[in-house]
DNA sequence: AATTTACTTAGGCAATCACTTAAGTATGGA
DNA sequence: TCCATACTTAAGTGATTGCCTAAGTAAATT
């Protein structure tokens, strides 16, 4: 099982270049060559990126003769779906607390 | 308008402190000394990361007499989420077409 | 067997990061 | 007016990042 964790993830994500590179490969799996492909840096580069990717488990790639393929594993993405949605259901309690409190007092302060 | 860009946004979220500081303030606004006591960390080290939490457009603060007070700017969150439901769809959009296919030509590849 | 392709490894370098300590500056209370 | 509170500014340090070039290795192709 890949490692999940959001540190590695946000981190992964932060940066242009591999939040491109997921990009590309939400919508199919590549090679290293046809990932490199857009960027104009050097492959050491790229395989630097992907080995971040690949930690953060939101990338797993295998070797097939000299081609090594690349896709996205979606499980990596939810879990980072999930803390902003923790985080919006917080901050809609409160909402909600704050408007039970002003249908209680509608003037403002109780005291 | 608080500047807002996914790069500072992962950047400010791939730091454990940063993420506990946005989970607090999701609760409710909060002194920047009221955010600092959970951390061993020195008071400095603190408003550095607030600086980031505030350039990323997350979090935004004002100083009234002595105290600077810190709130949550739930738009730059949803900036984020929307980068995450963006990949979900695209990802989704490919399985569907593999769905298509395979009705298709339930055997396989059709050559 | 020689060459090309597709990575991989190793090392280096400038910039940024996550802290630190030390020394400020306002503000508010006794 | 003195003193504590709530930050703020400045400067330094070691570790990490995002690149690079140069030199591998191993799998096809000719």
């Amino acid at each position: 099982m890949a490692a999940v964790n959001l540190d590695l993830t946000f981190q992964a994500l932060a940066d242009p270049t591999r939040r491109s590179m997921v990009e590309r490969l939400s919508l199919s799996p590549a090679s290293v060559s046809e990932l490199a492909a857009p960027y104009a840096m050097s492959l050491p580069a790229i395989v630097q990126h992907l080995a971040l990717l690949e930690a953060s488990g939101l990338v797993r790639s295998e070797k097939v003769g000299r081609v090594r393929t690349c896709r996205m594993e979606p499980a990596a993405l939810s879990l980072a779906e999930q803390w902003f949605n923790q985080r919006r259901a917080e901050a809609e309690q409160r909402l909600d607390r704050l408007g039970e409190y002003l249908k209680r007092f509608p003037d403002g302060d109780p005291t």
